[in-house]
Parts: structure tokens; sequence; C-alpha cells
RNA sequence: GGCGCGUUCGUCUAGAGGCCUAGGACGCCGCCCUUUCAAGGCGGAGAUCGCGGGUUCGAAUCCCGCACGCGCUACCA
């Protein structure tokens, strides 16, 4: 329904990796921005010195670039608000916060972390809700002022009566008692503004239009429309996003699974699956659409369409999306991406650089069985060694019913059909046609015992087919395996 | 404890009073295809719409209560 150019943000706190659930909100704020042709902004929220991780700040960088999600305004690309790192913009913070100082809006508290916190245990004990009494709001100002070199922390006045509503995209109106807020923190005793006063005073210098947030956020909502109010701000479009559960139905975390952005780009799904996947976690298009491409979902996205109940990030979903875009992609890019792949993943024992004529032969055959990337591994590291991966000789008569000496006679005329071929001939064609006879060779079905021949070659009883696998392993090293799997059988009987 | 949000197949969801004997997708089961594994095709099971009251000729859809889940309750975000 908006019409008019929004401008968003995406404003995380640089304390680790950013989470699935939270990328999932710079999705949707990026999502409402470039639908309107407005601007998405990212702002790096790190006025909790204790917190702060270093390395996350090129983590959320990495996660956004990787997903797609560019934004005109914030860090590196600079902008109109400059500086968009909060700890670089202390100063306005502080003329904010003497602002609303002077107008009487907020007040000097000398209380100290003892008498708060022994006021919050004396007020669970006693069952009572929590939060500050209020007690330097009655210093007189001349006092306050008087004493303004001791450490103190500077608290907002919050109305004592009365309610705030909240007109929430998401949710509709929610109603808050004012007698329920407390005066809360605007500056710390460190200098550093809170969440509170920082995200506020620059949403507002920042022109942001619309806040888009996690529903954790919720509960603060009133303190935040009263401080608008207070600044003589006009309110931003709120919309509380619902939070993202484990599997086991609480918030996702570590506990419940994996939640780092970056980690699902090292197991190898493909940022369309998550971007398509994320944009239906909370989202919808209408009742039958599940593939969901960036430009659809741009093109599509509003507000009215998000969902306010919590959704369980469901791994199974994301799997079958992954396997799906992957399917989807054209041959070309499939193959740079295999090779890609194989080159910064197969183990290092591998001499580099890779063969790309036999990843790209390969290719074709790995797009339609692999889920995600790092499938491609177990897949293709066969065709990269002499011999065949370890295995286990009870593997070869696995699913032969444990018939040695049947496994011996396949071997055995696998090697007779195969060795008959000449190197010239060593094509997929003509070694299909010699596994082929074996079937009248043995009387039986090839299914009745190919098993034992993918493992020879391969190591394993399922991969890539059978004949694609020896004519890109070549005469050589498919005989020997077959020799070396015969030697097993040999050995085994014991 | 208080305040707030939420509650449709196992999961993501469609549904904004009659189109719903509730639709789609993932997953699951079966069949087909097939050199393994997949992929693909076809079909199937699966939700008395958290529970209880109302309002209405009629409620998954509106109202109230309850239950349960989650969030917040810091000089953290």
């Amino acid at each position: 329904m908006t019409e008019q150019p929004v401008r968003t943000r995406y404003a995380p706190s640089p304390t680790g990796d950013p989470h699935v659930g939270n990328i999932r909100t710079a999705l949707f704020a990026w999502a409402l921005a470039r639908r309107t042709g407005g601007q998405f902004l990212l702002r790096i929220e790190d006025t909790d010195r204790t917190r702060y991780v270093p390395s996350s700040l090129e983590a959320i960088y990495e996660s956004l670039r990787w997903l797609g999600l560019d934004w005109d305004e914030g860090p590196i690309v600079g902008g109109p608000y400059a500086p968009y790192i909060q700890s670089e913009r202390l100063p306005y913070y502080h003329e904010v916060a003497n602002r609303l100082l002077a107008e009487g809006k907020a007040y000097r508290c000398f209380c100290t972390v003892e008498r708060l916190d022994a006021l919050r245990a004396e007020q669970q004990r006693r069952k009572q809700p929590p939060g500050y009494d209020g007690l330097c709001r009655s210093i007189p100002p001349a006092e306050a002022e008087a004493r303004a070199g001791e450490p103190h922390v500077i608290r907002f006045k919050m109305p004592r009566e009365g309610q705030t509503v909240l007109r929430d995209a998401i949710r509709g109106e929610v109603v808050f008692e004012n007698a329920l807020q407390d005066d809360f923190v605007l500056l710390k005793s460190d200098g550093y503004p809170t969440y509170h006063l920082a995200a506020i005073a620059d949403d507002i210098a920042m022109r942001i239009t619309h806040v888009i947030r996690g529903e954790e956020w919720l509960s603060s909502a009133p303190k935040h429309i009263r401080l608008y109010e207070a600044l003589g701000a006009p309110e931003p479009v709120w919309a509380h996003l619902p939070v993202i559960l484990g599997t086991d139905r609480k918030k996702l975390s570590k506990r419940s699974g994996d939640t780092s952005v970056l980690e699902y780009r090292e197991k190898g799904y493909l940022p369309e699956a998550m971007v398509n996947f994320l944009a239906l976690l909370g989202w919808s298009l209408d009742d039958k659409t599940t593939i969901v491409d960036r430009e659809t979902f741009v093109r599509n996205f509003s507000l009215e369409r998000v969902g306010a109940n919590p959704a369980v990030f469901d791994i199974e979903r994301l799997d079958y999306l992954n396997g799906y875009y992957i399917r989807a992609m054209s041959p070309d890019r499939w193959a740079a991406t295999v090779v890609e792949w194989c080159e910064a993943h197969l183990p290092s024992s591998v001499p580099r650089p890779l063969d790309r004529s036999v990843l790209e032969a390969a290719a074709p055959l790995l797009q339609e069985r692999v889920t995600r990337l790092a499938d491609i591994d177990d897949l293709v590291l066969f065709l990269f060694t002499e011999r065949a991966p370890e295995y286990e000789p009870e593997l070869l008569v696995e699913r032969l019913a444990g018939d040695r000496d049947f496994a011996l006679r396949v071997v055995d005329a696998a090697l007779l059909a195969l060795d008959a071929l000449p190197p010239q001939e060593w094509t997929r064609e003509r070694v299909e046609g010699a596994v082929r006879s074996l079937e009248s060779a043995l009387g039986t079905k090839l299914r009745k015992f190919v098993a034992v021949l993918y493992v020879a070659v391969m190591g394993r009883p399922q991969g890539i087919p059978l004949f694609d696998s020896m004519a890109l392993l070549g005469r050589e090293r498919t005989l020997l395996r077959l020799r070396e799997a015969r030697a097993k059988l040999e050995r085994m009987h014991g």
C-alpha cells in the first residue's frame, strides 16, 4: 500500500555473527525500501563497549553482501547523515540528552548500581513490578547541576499516568499503561547512550520513516514513542516482526540449531535459497506460491502481508529450496559453482588446480543429486584419488545378501569384459555396453549386482552413475580398483 | 510475579462471516521411472481451525473468559 519512498534501516549491534532471525529483519527492511524506491541504511549500534566483538563488523557486511542486501547509506558507502557507527556519534547523543535535560524532560540520577540492585531485589521479593523508583527525579535542578561532576546517568521522565498507544503495522493497536513504565536510562555513566536514546535519536536524525525490528522491542515501544514526542519528531511507522523459533519451539539460538548466517554459506546453501526461505518465514505472497526469487519478493513485499505469529526455522524446507535453486541453475553457472566449491573444499591432499574437465563433466550428474554444495565433496572425491576411498570389504556384499562368491563372480566378469576394451575405446557408451554384457554372462539383472561395482569404484554403494564414473576415472584406475576389490573379497572369507 | 504478543495439518502458510465437507508447499507413505543414490511424475494419509462461552440464519474468521507458548521486565541490544 505504501507507495511513498520509504527509509528503513538495519541496525545490528556488533556482538557476534548476524543470526538468521536478525538478518530476516534486514531482508524485510531492505525489501520495503527497494519496493518503494526508498533507501535502506545500515547503522552499527556499538554502544555497549563490554559486548563489542570487532570481527562481527565484517561478519555483518559479509552477511548482507552474501544475500544481496545492498545498503544505500552506512559504513563503507557513507551518506548524508554520516557517521553511521554510533560510537562515532557520541557528541550528538550528549547534545540530545542535554536538550532533554534543559527542557526538564530528563534528569540526572546519582543512584549507585548497588542501590539499584537492592531495589530490584526488594521489588522481586515483594512481587512488585521492577523498575526505577524515581528517587532522583525529585532532586532540585540546581542541586543536580551542582553535582554534575559526580558519576551519574541521565534518565528520561516517563509520564506517570495515562496510556501510550502503539500503532503497529503488523499487530494493530497495542495499549500500554504509563504507570507501569519506569524512568529509563538515556545516557550511561560511561558517557555512552543506551539503545533507547541512540536508536531513536538516530532514527530521527536519519529520517527513518519505517522502524522494522524484532518483537523483542515491542515492550519498550512506549519508551520510544514518548521519546519521539519529547524530541518533537513525528513518529515513524512501527513494525515488530515475530521471532523465529528453533525446532524445539524456543527462540532460535545456538542451542536449538545453527543460527549464524555465514555458517549456512559455509555449508553450501545458496543465497537465493536463503532469501526465499527467509522471505516466507513470516511473509506470504498468496495461497500457492512457494518459490519466490529476490525480484518477485521485492516487487510484492508489503508489511500488510507479514504475519504476527512466530515461525519455526525448518531446515528441511531450506534444504528443499536449496536443491530447487541448484537444479534451476544454468548448466554453465552450475559447473562454475562446482569448480569453485571443489577448489576450496576438497581435502588439501588432492593436488590443485583440479582437473576442470573432470568436474565439468561431472557437474550435470551432481546437479540433480545435491542438496547442499557440501554434498559435492563425497560425490567427487573418488575421481581425484588413485585408489578408491577407504571402505570395509563387507560393503562389497552388503546389497548382495552377503553372497561373497557371487560378488567375486561379478568382479571377475567385469574385469574380463572391461579389460577387453582397448584404451581408445574407453568411452561411457562402451563401458556401459561392457558392464551390461554381464547380465547375460551372469544371468542376472544389472540392478542385482551393480552395487558391488559402485563400491569397488567409489568406495560407496551410491553416488553418481557408474558408467560415467568409470569413463571419467579412466581405464587404468578402474581396472586397478576392480582388482583391489577382488583382493578384498578373497581375503574376506575368514 | 507484572506487562505485552501469539495460537489453522509434524513444519511454513492461505484464509479478513457463507466460495472451507479448510487450499498450497516441505516432510512422510505408496506407485511409476531407473545402473546405485537422487531428481522427476502420479497418488495418499495428515488440521473437528488451542479450550469454553457468546454475537449471528450462519464463525477458522467478530466479542469475552481460560489454557498454553513466547517476549520484555539492565547504566544489553
